[in-house]
DNA sequence: ATTAAAAGTTAGTGTCTGCTAAAAAAATTG
DNA sequence: CAATTTTTTTAGCAGACACTAACTTTTAAT
């Protein structure tokens, strides 16, 4: 009864639970955007991960785990914040594109191999773009940076796994210091450009809001 | 152009590495032992690695690795290495169970990943079990254990790698302290019996003649 | 509501990796 | 050398995953 998930599937599993995350209704189209394969390849997936119960599809096409998919799309996404912080942290390896290194990674771990890294890390908390560790969760205050207010000052908490994609996106955002831990003032808010600019240090990033809305956030008082 | 290998022949090739390095003519059916896999399904896989120009089989069915073949295989060998060097030294996981952890993982280390890795390892020059980085070599002095001779004193150097797909094995020469830097008296060698035993610390090891092929020493003076 | 666009689905292919069973070739041994 | 055993090879099958192309259903827009 040793129940082997397939890179693939787990990669499946951790992409719809991303996607859940960031508050979006997963759709088979949605999915195969964000693992680069096709609309076909991915129904096709989709049939089998039904068929083992790791997920749910409603009359409405949306695509939900099932407890046991959501279980192993915890574990998964365990393994992929503690790679990204190890690579992060222990090996220096830029912010911006530790995701990819890790997604590698997460599907090679062992269970002793998990327990030790995370022993060895110091029982990390959060990942370096400070998504929190399954079971962990962001302040009460938090907000996603579309939402943020003109005037007020904004500590970034978290990226969305799902920008982190985007080697470009995330190369600006380090730039820029867009990023955990770090406090920006909320310079302008435009409906009509469907921006927000940040500003820091005489820096000023302007980000779409579609960008924005992947980034949390919360309130300061001010840049400390 | 990018040359993509599968992590099936990512293994067919170090298993053939290995087997090479010990010395041995490598053969479809001994292949197919080591990785624990049916002799049909090791000829398939041949066959397209020598499509792939990969491995040369001759008319007497020994494998070899082409240029291409042997150049990737290193490569292989060095992030398994690294890896065990890695699970042992910082993860601190058991000496004499690494290998398997390791051997996952070997396929998930992007280049960046062995690069940073070695910088973090301080660029180690040999797995925990003695075997060379590709590239470095034994002591020219060093013996296999099967050579010794009665009553000298040895140093051991190196456990080779097709030991360690055997934990019970494994876990007997570490607890026997058969390991690299560690020094034993040959207390005796038994042609009838097809075995040589150890002498260290009133602690005796008695391993057959097989076993002791596979563990390469050098002679020193005395146990210090 | 009709139409156009988008999303989902089916059909048909192909590769890789695995298996079993049987046949052919090679090696070993009496 | 002949007979037996071992090894290699062929044949046939199956599942996972990937694609293209076509077809259907849904959604969105005029």
């Amino acid at each position: 009864m040793e129940e082997t998930t397939s890179e693939v599937v787990e990669e499946y599993l951790l992409e719809i639970y991303i996607l859940n995350q960031a508050g979006e209704k997963v759709k088979a189209n949605k999915l195969a955007a964000a693992l680069n394969s096709k609309p076909s390849t991915v129904f096709a997936t989709l049939q089998r991960m039904k068929r083992d119960d790791l997920v749910k599809i409603n009359r409405s096409k949306e695509i939900t785990l099932t407890t046991k998919g959501s279980g192993l799309a915890d574990n998964i996404a365990y393994r992929h914040n503690l790679a990204e912080y190890f690579l992060c942290n222990s090996l220096k390896i830029p912010w911006f594109e530790v995701h990819m290194h890790a997604h590698k990674l997460e599907h090679a771990m062992t269970p002793l191999v998990v327990e030790k890294l995370a022993e060895f890390l110091g029982q990390p908390q959060f990942c370096p773009h400070g998504t929190p560790m399954p079971g962990q969760s962001l302040p009460d205050n938090t907000l996603t940076l579309d939402h943020a207010t003109v005037d007020t000052y904004v500590e970034i908490v978290m990226i969305s796994e799902d920008l982190e994609d985007s080697l470009e996106i995330m190369q600006i955002l380090q730039e820029k210091l867009i990023m955990p831990g770090y406090k920006h003032l909320v310079a302008n808010i435009s409906t009509a450009l469907q921006s927000i600019s940040l500003k820091q240090n005489n820096m000023e990033t302007v980000l779409p809001m579609h960008v924005a809305k992947k980034i949390y956030a919360i309130n300061v008082e001010e840049i400390t």
